[in-house]
DNA sequence: ATGAAAGCGCTAACAT
DNA sequence: ATGTTAGCGCTTTCAT
């Protein structure tokens, strides 16, 4: 039974099968009649949605009126206001948010895209914007790139087609937004997390160089003299900004360069993985993982775990970030916390500020915001084991 | 300074201060003149974006031509549509969704409204229907309730007057998305996770009852006879599921009512805190706790690990779903996990199906998909300890 | 194969 | 205070 088909059943049975009776009985009442009707030629089947013209022409208003009544504006009668209040309400009038967007040419909407939907580290600021945004009226599009350079182009892209009023953007490469730049230089744009090249767009980061220091820091302070780093994408401002405080901070502390192996690959699990199976073989005498993501963490647990290495006797691991389970973990874990929810925040307050300039982007200058994190000291780090360390490979 | 004035600013001096230079020269030469124009009488600064009215007036070309040429319409010669391809590259032509879908009457955007940003229940479905929708061209707006009944009404009913063409939903309310649906009788609709009394809703759940009961099965195996389950609002459609197979699975397997406390509250680590006090200090018989979710199961792990439980030797724990970290906790989690990924993908498949019906919904009735999970043992459920347990309070 | 024109639902002049 | 009208940018007849 094609669409048209089961429509056109519809239309004769008078009635509607398998729906909400409630809602529907409902609506009939409220317009008199069959809500059914045929759209012009398409002979596409539609509810009929109530309009502006549909509540005009109840009331015996005119469309302006009425629009102005609804959307509070200051030349309306009382009396008006109400019977065309009472009218859309009767008619389960919906504004269309299409329409009004294309008039205005403003959406309020905002586009977020992210690398990764299920690490805190974007959900985090994700949460946040979405309620600044919507507190100031704006509805928040959520899109996840996987880390992929070109669906984070694509989504990109259609945020632009979709015409959002702004965008925060976590880039998965150093060219950040520039697609998008091109066609709508005045595009107000806002960088969570990570910094791309494009010199046009605000940005909010943590101090993750300053991170890594402490990190190692903390480590050489136990006693540590060789310590591993797994990291990401080597191209990311992140993973730069981790490795340079971690370099910065072994010469400092004079630790040997090669002593201190730096593993370049990816912000998952597996990465993890692959770069600890890599250390136990490659490095024995590494005493300290410092594996830079929450999910390179998870991987590096899994695999000293699996390969029967404890922590923190036989190795110090510390992470970055800090979500919650970090606390329960075994053992609980050392790490470099950083203000998600404040980061969120003041990039969701640096997007509105470019939105409410309008066009009146000359006026204020690039702002990159930089927040610092704090240490938090647990049970994943000691001082290193004197002698030997006993290892049973997996 | 003024947007107002900002913008005069820029048209005297003829450059734009600050912008991406790059970006900006390209466009000003494809549009061989200053981009920058007013707008009517708004006396609104914007920069002209290109239209199809733009291409066709520099190809000499009708409107509707430009329309056919672009959207890969049969009737159009190649060296027309390669004349209209060039021009919109030129003019950096992006497609204004909006005035699209308006004329269309759809959006080729799904919504997907969540309770909970940071929970992989959700965020794992979510990043899959992501997937599948993309491969279908549909764009997703996803929207986070916060778990708040009315959060979750605006964010449809926002998503409704967007003209979204299907919504994705986990209902924090009983009630569900009753709001929208008298409004819009025939908008495809399929909850994910939870179901509400809707029956005009397609729905994908877990097991939930039959993992309660394979949980209490498990327990009982290893010798527990007073086991405390904690969980969420009474309200959710999960929540009495999960309740359901734990008193089925108690009763048929003869353990005392009143040795089997349940703890009903809220799915947040904080309950978990508040409730795992409780049973240790109202309870102290109890030897088991099932969790029914993963944000519970933090705070009872927080809280007992303060209060010097050890598990499993004082306590046995057992989480719900299966989130990566699980496996690395202290100690790592027995659970009940289930098919995210699986449940997201049959999601996904419904609504698409249910979009692509069009209006033509009395073909098929409600449809419910209920998905088994499987029982996931690991350290932290072992035999109960005899004789008296041990325990310090914080 | 192409052009002209109507109109999706709304807002914002402008006129009354 | 209210009515009328002209578009926003697009698709889709209908006519050529």
């Amino acid at each position: 039974m094609s669409s048209t088909d089961a429509a056109e059943a519809m239309m004769r049975d008078g009635m509607w099968r398998g729906g909400s009776a409630s809602g529907l009985g409902q609506i009939l009442k409220s317009r008199g009649g069959v809500i059914g009707v045929w759209r012009g030629r398409r002979r596409r089947y539609r509810f009929h949605v109530a309009t502006l013209k549909d509540i005009a022409q109840e009331t015996g208003l005119g469309l302006g009126t009425v629009s102005r009544a609804l959307s509070g504006a200051p030349k309306v009668s009382p009396a008006t206001r109400r019977k065309v209040e009472q009218a859309a309400k009767r008619l389960g009038y919906q504004t269309n948010a299409l329409a009004r967007a294309l008039r205005q040419s403003q959406s309020k909407a905002v586009g977020l895209v992210i690398p990764d939907i299920e690490n805190e580290f974007y959900t985090s600021g994700a949460a946040i914007l979405q309620d600044v945004f919507a507190r100031e009226g704006y509805r928040l599009v959520l899109c996840c790139s996987n880390s992929d350079p070109e669906t984070d182009a694509e989504l990109l892209a259609s945020l632009v087609e979709r015409r959002v009023d702004g965008i925060a953007h976590t880039p998965c490469s150093p060219q950040g937004a520039q697609v998008i730049r091109t066609l709508s230089p005045t595009l107000p744009i806002v960088e969570y997390a990570r910094r791309s090249e494009l010199d046009s767009v605000d940005s909010v980061t943590g101090d993750e160089q300053r991170g890594s220091a402490e990190i190692v820091d903390h480590l050489v302070g136990l006693g540590h003299a060789s310590i591993a780093m797994i990291t990401g994408p080597k191209d990311l401002s992140t993973t730069q900004a981790r490795l340079a405080g971690f370099d910065d901070a072994c010469r400092r502390q004079r630790l040997r360069r090669r002593d201190c192996p730096r593993l370049v690959g990816a912000y998952d699990a597996e990465w993890g993985r692959e770069a600890t199976l890599r250390i136990l073989r490659d490095h024995p005498g590494v005493t300290a993982i410092y594996a830079s993501s929450s999910r390179i963490v998870l991987g590096v647990l899994e695999t000293l775990r699996e390969a029967g290495v404890s922590i923190p006797d036989d190795m110090s691991v510390v992470g970055f970030l800090n979500p919650r389970w970090y606390g329960v973990a075994s053992p609980p874990l050392t790490t470099y916390e950083l203000p998600l929810k404040e980061m969120g925040d003041i990039a969701a307050r640096l997007l509105l500020q470019r939105i409410d300039a309008g066009s009146d982007q000359s006026s204020h200058e690039r702002r990159s915001v930089r927040i610092e994190g704090r240490l938090v000291v647990r049970q994943s780090t000691s001082r290193p084991r004197v002698g030997p360390v006993p290892r049973r490979m997996a």
